[in-house]
DNA sequence: CTGAAAGCGCTAACAG
DNA sequence: CTGTTAGCGCTTTCAG
């Protein structure tokens, strides 16, 4: 009762051979006849065959490894939702890892993975692409979702001119592989210029001049297309990153509208970041959208349950999570290259026309 | 590049036995002068031991699975983080599945962890016990976390009152394995019985008399524990279940709040039941908390985001999924029976005084 | 079409 | 203290 029967028991069982039962099971050749003796033995003896034996001889383990910085960011977890179930509809286990956006800890669950020989990977990345070349070069297939890996920093200062190049590429979705020097890794993320865009559009269209970005870490494309849908000159102090903690979002959002009382409405780069707006506004007094209006990244479940609703840039999640996890699946044939899924404006009531 | 060194390549490098080998990197007894050599050649080598050969070795995947209904439930997500954070610091994987609250996926996920040999499972359980006794027979260790499997069906038909005595002990927290026929595994829960009374007598002394319970799967014992709360009699309409999905939840906040306009309070047994409650009421023109007081179970990040924000019972999510963690890892020893958490009400701003 | 045999990388006896 | 050896359960040549 405690122990499984192994592929032994059921070749003695059926009196065959324990290659014979291998095939059967693994669809190989095999006589009609042999095939259904073998097939009602396993069934009797309830056999499920162990992945241990055959990723040892397989020298690797089947599913899939998934990274995201923090699930209790609910865009994370609807990916990771996606991710589950095309996971689950293969078979295949997925072994999770949760990052705290610290490149570190990534470092070391790429090593627990590598130590258990998972070798296809996806990830929401924290590190940057010296934190991803090993385990490349280590084999693994791996695939980004929702962001790429920033370019290593040393890069960034030494070419401010390719960093440039390089921004432009992110924006348009070129995979970080068509760029110089950077990573052959396919992805799926947001069509965040488009998103953006529209969102800026939409703002300007109720008359909003002042619009601040407000990001978080992995933001940086979307803020990118945020400097690019507002135009230059871009007024560099309404584009305000946080570190990545909800106080951290927080901190960043009562700053920004402390600082630029004149800002009327902000694009919140995730969902983190939207409800620390909310929060800081309200702390401040400011009425939502009456003195300052909001679009949020990421159309999560809770959203509408803001007084008024809020406004959202929805972008697939779980598509996402469910076509990475495909694509890391097919790592056998030729590797498409990822998709930039489209983004939505979903208007409900956190943005009103400028009042002066 | 591509293949990792293996034990061996380290042994032969090193000049030792791949004994010595095993025994250095295990903490086994060695000469200083051997662990010496064995840990530098290790080292140059960036070798890392395979799990897969440990693991067919032992006949068992370290480790743990871990099986919730639905990662977009931020309770759920706050108490895969725990775990997470746990199985971090102990530098075990963690095999993650996501049930949909489908004890027949449930099943199968069992199934698919039995055949990786994971033999250490933390379970925010969707099916009955039923469902759970291969798992247990198999030889699982397993641990569950939030709430219990339900009694199967057929006992509770029949026996009314072993129902009515399980529940009871259900609300005290009493190990299923204490119960008569019931499993016995460990578990972490909150302590409903106490998180619900201390809502119920808040509101009551707010002057609320219609109190309503708004439940999902699995909020068997909030609702028993909120029929304990009220006393008898029990107005049976007043206590309400949806499925699982968001739109059954809706419909079952819709419909109380429609069949039933004389309540005045309502408690929501989960975090989604509670976004349900609050869309719904004010889809029909209830104010909250004027016309409708709410409180939630579950503190999230968004539950301030409400205007006025959401009163809740909180339960230590994160520390709940830690604590699972530990409790699982440390099958080897002597098995404590688990706890019962302690929930505390947060009184924000969504319960008002009763106004006739 | 089928069986015997050789390992995959590792640990746990068992000798030396 | 250390090396040799025997598998863990499975897939995969390679003969038959």
């Amino acid at each position: 009762m405690d122990k499984r029967a192994t592929i032994k028991d059921v070749a003695e069982a059926a009196g065959v051979g324990v290659a014979t039962v291998s095939r059967v099971l693994s669809g190989g050749s095999a006589s009609p006849q042999t095939r259904e003796r073998v097939l009602a033995v396993a069934a009797q003896l309830d056999y499920r065959p162990s992945a241990l034996g055959r990723n040892l001889r397989q020298r690797r383990t089947g599913g899939m490894g998934l990274l995201v910085p923090d699930l209790t960011d609910t865009f994370h977890a609807q990916l990771a939702e996606g991710v589950l179930a095309c996971a689950r509809a293969a078979g295949e286990p997925v072994v999770l890892g949760s990052t705290g956006g610290d490149p570190e800890q990534e470092s070391e669950l790429i090593g627990m993975l590598l130590e258990q020989s998972v070798d296809r990977l996806i990830a929401v990345p924290s590190g940057d692409e010296d934190t991803w070349a090993p385990a490349i070069r280590a084999g693994m297939t791996v695939v980004f979702a929702d962001r790429l890996p920033a370019r290593p920093s040393s890069d960034e200062d030494d070419d401010p001119a390719a960093r440039a190049v390089n921004d432009l590429m992110l924006l348009d979705g070129v995979p970080a592989g068509a760029r110089p020097r950077g990573l052959d890794v396919p992805s799926e993320v947001a069509d965040d210029r488009a998103g953006i865009r529209t969102a800026v559009r939409y703002l300007r269209g109720l008359g909003h001049r002042r619009i601040a970005f407000l990001g978080g870490p992995g933001h940086d494309r979307r803020a990118a297309a945020f400097g690019a849908a507002v135009g230059a000159p871009v007024d560099e102090e309404l584009v305000v990153f946080a570190t990545g903690s909800r106080d951290s979002a927080y901190a960043a959002a009562s700053g920004l509208f402390q600082s630029r009382p004149d800002l009327s409405a902000v694009v919140a780069g995730g969902n983190v970041l939207g409800v620390a707006a909310v929060l800081a506004a309200r702390e401040l007094d400011l009425r939502v959208p009456r003195d300052v209006s909001l679009v949020m990244y990421d159309d999560v479940p809770w959203a509408e349950l803001c007084s008024p609703p809020l406004t959202v840039i929805a972008q697939p999640g779980r598509d996402m999570g469910y076509r990475a996890a495909e694509l890391v699946l097919r790592s056998g044939g030729r590797r498409p290259r990822g998709a930039v899924l489209p983004t939505e404006l979903i208007i409900r009531g956190s943005c009103g026309p400028h009042r002066p």
